[in-house]
DNA sequence: AACTATTTATAAGA
DNA sequence: TTCTTATAAATAGTT
């Protein structure tokens, strides 16, 4: 029996607490469904006991009455409306992206040479000057490395030319006898410096024919210590 | 006075409808703060009113109770997964778009002959092959549009050549002399004709030379009518 | 909005 | 647990 008003406060026995809670709870969905009947409203009720276990009861389906009251909360409207755009603004880019990459590859593929049929007689001639140009430029940048690199070798000739003429200087002061050590290590430069140069010649173009001086070698190499 | 049970329908007069939904709507959500502070539980309460007003009482942030209970609804949840899935594989999708824009963008630039200073004279080397490679594939393909164009060509010849003969096998029966409107007209399908052979061949290829022969068109032409 | 006869909800006991 | 019951609380209809 009900002795006197109750406490609006936590029930702190906690046997009676959740006795309390089971019965408040059912009335509670009952008032809800009532309220719900008579009146004509929608209503949404969400419980998480202490405990964190969930009891829902909702006159329409729960996931609409949120986002209805998503709808009704403005501020909360602002953020979804910024997500939506946000997905629809990407998938556009994804859009643009790949409709950018269909004409990139095109193109590509018509550079290549592949998927030519499709090409009308002009837009080949187009390609072929393209092509003749690329071509062209390509080669251009080839000669402008390929001289780079002679600039280069001609600088380690100088260099080893110099180093070639102290040895001799330092020779005639005291007369030297090349070991087998120095003799292998003498060829092992000479072949590196040679075997680099003829890569770099025979991958060169048929127009632009380099011929080197390989006087500092050879001098080098017969030279066999000093005079 | 309450008279008797209340039937558990909608109330039809629409005064008595909003009295009491303003009464009970009052009641509803004092019992919901009863239970959420007797039984220490969370509560949410969304209500609509049947002309749509919003009313909601909540215990603590209602987005916080929405959240709370979209992780405890598990299909709810897996449509926020497969959300958040889908944005994260639509943002991986755009970047790796955008770096396969930016290779073939790369390369294509290459091929066109821009930008060639970072590449390595291997790399020139390669491009320069496939330039090449395409410079042939293109041409082999021109060729075989002219060789097409050219077989069109012979067919109108033929045709006109048949037209002509049948033109002439009437004349012998009934001798016939061109108008200076019949000259017109052929002088404007001769040229016609000759021009359009010439520009595909102006387009042609160096090692491609087609010669004509333009006996038919001379003889339609010489002819001046019927022997 | 206030009243009140009644129903309804429920705390505590069985 | 569930049922019972005394009592508090809610509220329909009225003023």
């Amino acid at each position: 029996m009900v002795r006197g008003k109750v406490q609006m406060k936590r029930i702190e026995n906690t046997t009676n607490r959740q006795i309390t809670f089971a019965k408040r709870r059912n009335g509670f969905q009952k008032k809800a469904r009532e309220l719900s009947v008579l009146c004509d409203a929608q209503i949404a009720v969400i419980i998480f006991s202490e405990t964190g276990k969930l009891y829902e009861y909702s006159s329409s389906d729960m996931q609409k009455m949120i986002q209805k009251w998503y709808k009704c909360a403005k501020e909360l409207q602002t953020c979804k409306i910024q997500m939506e755009d946000y997905l629809k603004q990407l998938k556009k880019d994804s859009a643009n992206m790949g409709k950018h990459i269909e004409l990139i590859e095109v193109y590509k593929r018509k550079l290549i040479g592949d998927d030519l049929n499709p090409c009308s007689y002009h837009e080949l001639e187009e390609i072929d000057n393209q092509l003749q140009k690329s071509l062209l430029t390509i080669r251009v940048r080839k000669a402008e490395l390929i001289a780079e690199h002679i600039e280069l070798l001609r600088t380690k000739e100088k260099g080893l030319l110099e180093e070639n003429a102290s040895l001799i200087a330092k020779c005639v002061e005291k007369p030297w006898q090349p070991s087998g050590k120095h003799e292998a290590a003498i060829n092992l430069v000479q072949r590196s410096l040679v075997s680099e140069v003829g890569t770099e010649l025979h991958l060169g173009l048929p127009e632009m024919r380099y011929s080197m001086n390989h006087d500092s070698l050879v001098r080098f190499q017969s030279g066999a210590g000093c005079p």
